[in-house]
RNA sequence: CGGGCAGUAGCGCAGGGGCUAGCGCGUCUGGUUCGGGACCAGAAGGUCGCGGGUUCAAUUCCCGCUUGCCCGACCA
């Protein structure tokens, strides 16, 4: 590829909103182009790398079994029906009517049009095991895209599907893929971790994550360096110590302004672990099959020293969404914002208890009355609720597991795989006939990558003041040929034969100054830069430049085609000498 | 959806109730340079986001809308 025939151009300033150094990086190398909030174009560079990404992802999908298909963005709505989907997914989805009023739905995700093939497809246990895999626009009206391609709108993503008879076949397609997951990030050069994690909308029971981690992440995972345990802290768990000791009576004391645990624990001078804490929610309840919509109050209350974790807290009331409540909420259930427990309220509301109060004694709780507290209450004997874990796990929480001090890392998340059992099978009527006759629902799993949002990360894991430092295995190019000679013959000639030597080049022949070309060359992040300067040329030789290292050698053109093979070589070496098997 | 900021040339920005709306970079022409974003001379390029209001006069002030960014709610 000639840069002067190339169809986009490089920035020399960073285009406004362009917070993040691998962000500012793709725009200014020419890499992409943003069409609207969360929406944007690849333009040649970042369609080529996205294209190799693709298709290391295609060999991976492919070795463990996966036959690629490609479904529609357009779905009926009926579909997304059947499954509840169309209910209890709220404006994320954009729904539209077609001509003839028909409801349709932009997918963001195929489990219900997948489902829909397979169940036709599917008769017996002899059709099982099957996996199938697409390279798809995805569409999803997030009400906050930022950071570029980190969190975007339309988006390019890799959706496998696998379908089973039982749980165990499940189990071994969900081992492939997590295994495979890591091989492709590995090919990509992307550090990645899995981690387990919430199920939310696509439901289902065992669930991972790959995080790479980065500041500019949005995820908070949970990391124990100690034994390894790893989690999202929307499901991160902690050990919790309980100080359990003899009920005493319980006792209304005047707490005046103690509005706050931080308050109440100075005020009383006690220990924010001796308090409870009251939070309020408000939680959305769906009906699945009627898409009926009702409201309920959600008290959650745990131990002082602790957060409340709005997703833990959200399963364990099974609420849909949850939003804060408004004080008259909670007034309606005669508990008093400030001062409220769970003692004297009454009307229609959900009490969540937190292990960490459920199993606590003597703990200071308000007493539902401006300027009071109880003193000595007691779970069960006092109130009593749904125990459930809803603590949200901080840096310097004790581990689930060996019970030392964890820490909390920032995220983002590039892929995703789930068990999903039978929730979709079951909902849309897929199901397979046993050697007894019987008719059973096909046990499903999914498993998702995004695209865009690999390149992203890329992008912000490899770069420097200069630019981009692609790794060879998604670099658009493999090359990049700075021509500075004025005798255009030698450069076209030493083009032709890397073509020839069928070398993926991008060549800049533009009449532009050496510090111009060498900017953009380091801007674009080719890993191979060849400079053809009219000095070294007249003894017949040319330079080559890492663009990760910035080492320098020196070939003659005789040589060059075959040391540049050489070269790109042992910087495809580099990556792929890293993968180790990752075995869940 | 709440809060904040912004929309002026391709990009980054300045300006300001009236006159020819500027600057840097980029672009075009000519010339000099030629291994790290060169220099000289000349030139092109703008319905100042859209609509309404105030005013003799609005790009400037006011209102509405819209688009984008940031924070929060949200997010497989």
């Amino acid at each position: 590829m000639r840069m002067s025939n190339m169809f986009s151009r490089t920035l020399r300033e960073a285009p406004q909103g362009a917070e993040s150094k691998g962000y500012e990086y793709l725009l200014r190398a020419g890499y992409i182009k943003q069409l609207g909030a969360g929406i944007f174009s690849l333009l040649p560079l970042g369609f080529k790398s996205t294209k190799k990404i693709e298709n290391i992802i295609r060999e991976e999908m492919d070795r463990i079994g996966g036959q690629e298909i490609l479904m529609p963005v357009v779905n009926p709505a009926d579909l997304w029906k059947e499954s509840g989907r169309y209910y209890s997914i709220d404006k994320e989805l954009a729904r539209f009517k077609d001509r003839v009023g028909r409801d349709m739905v932009l997918a963001m995700t195929h489990e219900e049009a997948v489902t829909d093939i397979a169940r036709a497809e599917i008769d017996s246990y002899k059709r099982l095991p099957l996996f199938v895999y697409q390279i798809q626009t995805k569409f999803r009206d997030d009400p906050r895209p930022r950071a570029g391609l980190i969190r975007v709108r339309e988006f390019t993503m890799k959706d496998a599907y696998s379908f089973d008879r039982d749980q165990e076949g499940l189990e071994k397609i969900y081992r492939d893929n997590y295994r495979a997951y890591f091989r492709i990030y590995d090919r990509c050069g992307l550090p990645s971790i899995a981690v387990s994690s919430d199920t939310g909308m696509m439901g289902g029971k065992v669930a991972h994550e790959y995080m790479y981690l980065s500041p500019i992440g949005e995820d908070t995972i949970i990391i124990c360096p100690h034994c390894g345990y790893t989690a999202n802290r929307q499901i991160a768990k902690i050990y919790k110590e309980y100080e359990k000791e003899e009920a005493k009576p319980i006792e209304k004391v005047e707490t005046p302004h103690a509005k706050t645990i931080d308050d109440l624990a100075s005020f009383l001078n006690i220990d924010a672990k001796k308090t409870c804490k009251a939070v309020f929610m408000v939680g959305s309840f769906i009906n699945d099959k009627t898409g009926e919509e009702e409201d309920k109050l959600i008290a959650a209350f745990i131990r002082g020293d602790l957060e409340v974790e709005e997703a833990k807290l959200q399963h364990a009331a099974g609420a849909n969404s949850l939003r804060p409540a408004h004080e008259e909420e909670i007034r309606e259930c005669g508990m008093v914002p400030g001062f409220a427990s769970a003692i004297g309220a009454k009307g229609n509301f959900i009490t969540i208890v937190d292990e960490s109060a459920a199993y606590s004694s003597n703990l200071v709780a308000g007493a539902n009355e401006e300027g009071y507290h109880y003193i000595n209450t007691n779970f069960k004997r006092d109130y009593d609720g749904i125990v459930a874990d809803i603590a949200s796990a901080r840096d310097g929480h004790l581990c689930p597991h060996c019970h030392k001090p964890m820490e909390a890392k920032k995220g983002i998340e590039i892929g995703n795989i789930f068990q999903l059992g039978t929730k979709y099978s079951e909902a849309m009527n897929c199901t397979f006939q046993d050697e007894t006759g019987a008719q059973k629902p096909v046990i499903m799993g999914c498993y998702g990558i995004g695209v865009g949002r690999l390149l992203a990360c890329l992008a912000e894991e490899y770069n420097d003041e200069g630019g981009l430092k692609m790794p060879i295995t998604v670099a658009p190019y493999d090359v990049h040929l700075v021509s500075l000679v004025k005798d255009t013959e030698v450069a076209e000639k030493i083009y032709e034969s890397l073509l020839e030597s069928g070398i993926d080049v991008l060549y800049d022949d533009r009449k532009e100054s050496a510090g111009v070309k060498f900017a953009d060359a380091d801007l674009i992040g080719l890993p191979i830069r060849i400079t053809l300067g009219n000095r070294s040329l007249k003894e017949g030789k040319v330079e080559v430049k890492l663009r990760s290292t910035g080492e320098i050698t020196s070939y003659d053109i005789a040589d060059l085609a075959k040391e540049i093979k050489e070269e790109i070589s042992k910087e495809k070496a580099k990556i792929l000498d890293n993968i180790v098997d990752k075995n869940l």
